[in-house]
DNA sequence: ACCATGATCCGCT
DNA sequence: GCGGATCATGGTT
């Protein structure tokens, strides 16, 4: 499967997040394949008060001012790490957190990746495998490494999955955040056991 | 001081 | 089984 052009992400960023429901995001680890489908994201826009780039470019947040296509990796609460994608054009600072994923493939080697992380020992189960958005990076290995990776031509991809009819997509606030809690940036497919929250 | 979190504990149904 | 409080832990500004 080809990841998908880079004319998909330089789109507006609430159109960009919709879309990515339903998609496959694809990581290769040596001759292994670890697959999800993306099944709950947050929108991170331009004048977005909740969004890390509000404040402009910093060491910790230059990669979301990239151009559309690459992945933004932070670490947060001194030990957790969330991946974004990035959308629109380079300077833009806008993207969108992958929140939840359902596990398609290699979920052998995302239950190591999460047992290795010593924190996988409650709830050993299925649904808790990826359904937060640090759940996710632990079971697919991601980290400070993959922070600027370019989904067009690395080691992590997102390739067409199965359309998400828009009847069973939901939005809602996001989740965690202070600021801007009105704007409804959430979007999730409804009834999917591994989005995080209703 | 503040975090775009997750695991655990505790008091309830 | 749940929902809410609490804590673990360290980088960023």
């Amino acid at each position: 499967m080809k990841p998908l052009p880079r004319s998909f992400y330089l789109r507006p960023t609430l159109q960009v997040a919709r879309d990515l429901l339903g998609k496959h995001i694809v990581r290769n680890v040596g001759t292994k394949l670890l697959i999800g489908k993306i099944v709950e994201v947050e929108a991170y826009c331009k004048g977005d008060p909740a969004s890390h780039a509000f404040r402009g470019r910093t060491m910790r947040n230059s990669v979301m001012f990239l151009e559309g296509g690459h992945l933004y990796v932070y670490f947060t609460y001194g030990m957790h790490f969330c991946a974004n994608i990035v959308t629109g054009k380079e300077g833009d600072g806008e993207a969108v957190l992958i929140r939840a994923v359902e596990p398609l493939g290699g979920i052998e080697l995302m239950t190591k990746n999460r047992i290795l992380n010593h924190q996988f020992h409650n709830q050993q189960s299925l649904i808790n495998l990826t359904n937060g958005p640090a759940k996710f990076c632990q079971a697919f290995g991601i980290a400070r490494r993959q922070n600027g990776l370019d989904l067009l031509d690395s080691e992590i991809s997102i390739i067409n999955g199965t359309p998400i009819p828009s009847k069973i997509m939901k939005c809602s606030s996001r989740i965690g955040i202070q600021h801007a809690v009105e704007k409804k940036w959430r979007f999730y497919i409804k009834g999917n056991p591994w989005v995080s929250r209703k």
